[in-house]
RNA sequence: GGGCGCGUAGCUCAAACGGAUAGAGCAUCGGAUUUCUAAUCCGACGGUUGCAGGUUCGAUUCCUGCCGCGCCUACCA
């Protein structure tokens, strides 16, 4: 609704504008007033006309207020202070409208968008670092799908790399297993975990000798070979820790669509086809000398082309590709003939825009609880499958690390000729999660005494030097389970655990939202397990509050916010709306109001963080309400229904804003 | 060296494209309705927004230069 409404003064404001002063103004800027009594909106429109007009800002928004004319909606307009334009709505319509959860159209852009996130090495447990990334992509998921838009979820797994390879030589060469034996383990519970102490040993033993790497280097070349004993174990290893990883990730009502390996990329010669286009685009560039010679390479992102001289033909010359000094080549072809993963992964990102002109075979991998089929790619997959790939949008979740991979592969579709298609490329970047000095000591960590004194430790797979994700969650649900408890022993264990699982999966959510994009989570346990103040769980309890009132009441509040609402009057919500008193209310309803409004804001700058501070904020507004307003003992029936009213929307826009980050919220706390 | 990011209250973080008195949470201290459960609420304390310039009517935000920190910069992925 506050989303809908912007958009009308926006455009009333445009066309004044065009009519009075033949101004086009490429923005029409509206703020937000600090306060309600000033109104909804706010524009500083004067002081920007007031170069344009020579005239002071006051004078020139004391103008505009005088001859808009009336806006659809809007009560008024009124300046403020140097020049500002505040404009106010008529409160009751808007919260009639609210009220009703009436849905103004808006235009849906058409085509589908693909998503990918996740993308954990399958050779060992997730960990926090990984949780971020699924809970970060899920969520921008949900919020597209809010938005109405169609969405495909892809987690790639890199099922033929190092990583995958260093974990098949723990088992064959230090731990001397046969497949069968691994066959074994792979039954056996949290198989990950298994793999993430491996791991972290077979790096100790390539330090230990470097001759170690060679069996790398053989497992490496086995496995990409395909059909043999290695690649056996390796597709036995990282198929089951996948599974595990799904698994994990369904705690936290995560899912994906389809998962590309990067094995179906080699044997389906996706980088062929690939290679081609990008010899032929002028793209690649074969080297002759200096240390990447034998290599094919290109350009690599963030490099500057050579200063060019101003004329055509020279700037053609300077461009010149076996002038890319060598330092600002990336290579893509190694000098023996392997490609590296840049190169897969354009060819990867070809296909995903339908532009490669192969595709996967797809067969049934992963059927959630909830009846949700997730597919896998195979070399001859099933005749029946969903359509993937071919979208118009693509948004890649991966950690900032690796900003310069993926403009290279940008860069790469840009070289082709492919520019929608590298506009709407969007690397969502985000940092890494780490840990405190006092976090890791608590893991009982050695530390250096320069890690001592460090802000944060980076988390490392390789030294197994982390929190793995499902340990998290597992304390998460012991800690919330303690207080669920004690508060209500009355229940059955199975409920008091599912509840605590709901405050444990909001707590984490919450968590790994809260923090903006770029900033590090310097990780602690105090904080990842606090229920109280700016937390996922503080939000549910206002939604649990909520519907004791209702509970309380004997209402439903499902059919109340539906049916009873709309039988406030009109004149009801004029009476309350516009007391004395009545902004603290007002506010409530304007916070509510703008669901809609923050979903688009995040989807605008991908950064999820702003609907978690909206629903803290519309939380914390209705606890303020809660304790001023003791609603079922409201003597006067029109102000109990107006009250009652209140509490429906916000609980109702509050359930909906967590559902779009995936937070349920339990019937009891 | 080059690229990206960060530096805001004791701590962890906000501040939408440059706007009105820089806000939350935690911690500390003090308080709250015998009421729809206190995982709550109210109050106090807490700031030269790293430093120095510049642009602007207006800068935490944009530009330049310093200082400090992190990440990237492999014929690894």
């Amino acid at each position: 609704m506050y989303r809908h409404l912007e958009h009308r003064l926006a455009q009333h404001v445009r066309d004044f504008l065009r009519r009075t002063y033949n101004l086009d103004l490429p923005r029409i800027v509206i703020e937000q007033p600090p306060k309600v009594e000033f109104g909804e909106y706010a524009l500083p429109l004067a002081f920007e006309l007031a170069k344009k007009l020579r005239k002071a800002p006051r004078k020139i928004a004391e103008e505009v207020v005088a001859k808009i004319g009336p806006i659809e909606g809007f009560e008024k307009m009124e300046v403020a202070g140097a020049g500002y334009i505040n404009a106010r709505v008529k409160r009751e319509e808007v919260a009639a409208a609210i009220a009703s959860d009436a849905k103004p159209k808006s235009e849906i852009p058409s085509g589908k968008i693909l998503v990918e996130h996740s993308s954990i090495n399958p050779n060992k447990a997730a960990h926090i670092g990984h949780l971020r990334n699924a809970v970060l992509g899920d969520t921008f998921v949900r919020l597209l799908q809010f938005a109405g838009r169609d969405v495909d979820v892809q987690n790639y797994i890199d099922n033929t790399g190092v990583q995958v390879a260093d974990v098949v030589v723990g088992f064959l060469h230090l731990e001397k297993k046969s497949r069968a034996e691994i066959e074994q383990l792979a039954r056996g519970l949290r198989f990950d975990y298994y793999c993430w102490d491996l791991y972290a040993r077979v790096s100790q033993w390539y330090e230990q000798d470097k001759q170690n790497l060679q069996a790398r280097a053989q497992t490496l070349h086995a496995i990409e070979e395909g059909n043999n004993e290695t690649a056996a174990i390796a597709d036995l290893i990282s198929t089951t820790v996948l599974h595990r990883h799904l698994e994990t990730m369904d705690r936290l009502d995560i899912e994906y669509d389809f998962l590309p390996r990067e094995s179906e990329i080699l044997r389906l010669h996706f980088w062929d086809a690939a290679f081609t286009k990008l010899k032929d685009g002028g793209v690649l560039f074969y080297e002759t000398e200096g240390k990447n010679k034998g290599c094919w390479v290109m350009r690599r992102a963030g490099t500057s082309k050579p200063e060019t001289t101003g004329t055509a033909e020279a700037d053609a010359e300077s461009v010149e590709q076996s002038q890319v000094a060598e330092e600002d080549q990336k290579v893509i072809v190694r000098s023996n003939g392997t490609v590296g993963y840049v190169g897969k992964d354009i060819a990867y990102h070809l296909w995903k825009f339908g532009l490669l002109g192969r595709d996967f075979g797809y067969r049934k991998f992963y059927l959630y609880p909830n009846g949700h089929q997730c597919w896998i790619s195979s070399t001859n997959g099933e005749p029946d499958h969903p359509h993937f790939g071919d979208v118009a949008e693509i948004y890649n979740v991966i950690d900032t690390r690796q900003a310069e991979a993926q403009n290279t592969v940008i860069e790469a579709l840009r070289g082709l000729g492919y520019h929608q298609q590298a506009d709407h490329y969007t690397h969502f970047s985000y940092e890494m999660v780490a840990l405190t000095p006092r976090c890791a000591a608590e893991l009982g960590y050695q530390l250096s005494e320069e890690d001592k004194n460090k802000a944060y430790i980076e988390v490392s797979g390789r030294k197994g030097f982390g929190v793995k994700a499902d340990d998290l969650i597992d304390t998460l649900i012991v800690s919330a389970k303690k207080e669920v408890d004690a508060r209500h022993a009355q229940l059955s264990e199975s409920e008091r655990s599912a509840i605590a699982t709901q405050i444990a999966v909001g707590a984490l959510r919450y968590f790994m939202l809260k923090y903006t994009k770029p900033s590090v989570i310097a990780f602690d346990f105090n904080e990842a397990l606090s229920f109280e103040g700016e937390t996922g769980p503080y939000c549910q309890y206002a939604v649990v509050r909520a519907t004791n009132i209702f509970r309380k009441g004997g209402m439903n509040p499902e059919r109340f916010g539906r049916d009873v609402a709309p039988d406030v009057s009109m004149n009801d919500f004029e009476k309350h709306l516009n007391d004395e008193d009545a902004n603290e209310l007002w506010e409530l309803w304007l916070a509510a109001s703008k669901t809609s409004y923050m979903v688009d804001q995040c989807i605008a700058t991908t950064e999820p963080a702003y609907l978690a501070k909206h629903a803290f904020q519309l939380a914390q507004l209705f606890n303020y309400f809660y304790h001023r307003h003791p609603i079922l003992t409201e003597p006067d029936e029109s102000r109990r229904k107006f009250l009652l009213a209140t509490a429906a929307v916000v609980r109702r826009e509050l359930i909906r804003a967590l559902g779009v980050m995936g937070i349920t919220v339990p019937p009891v706390m």
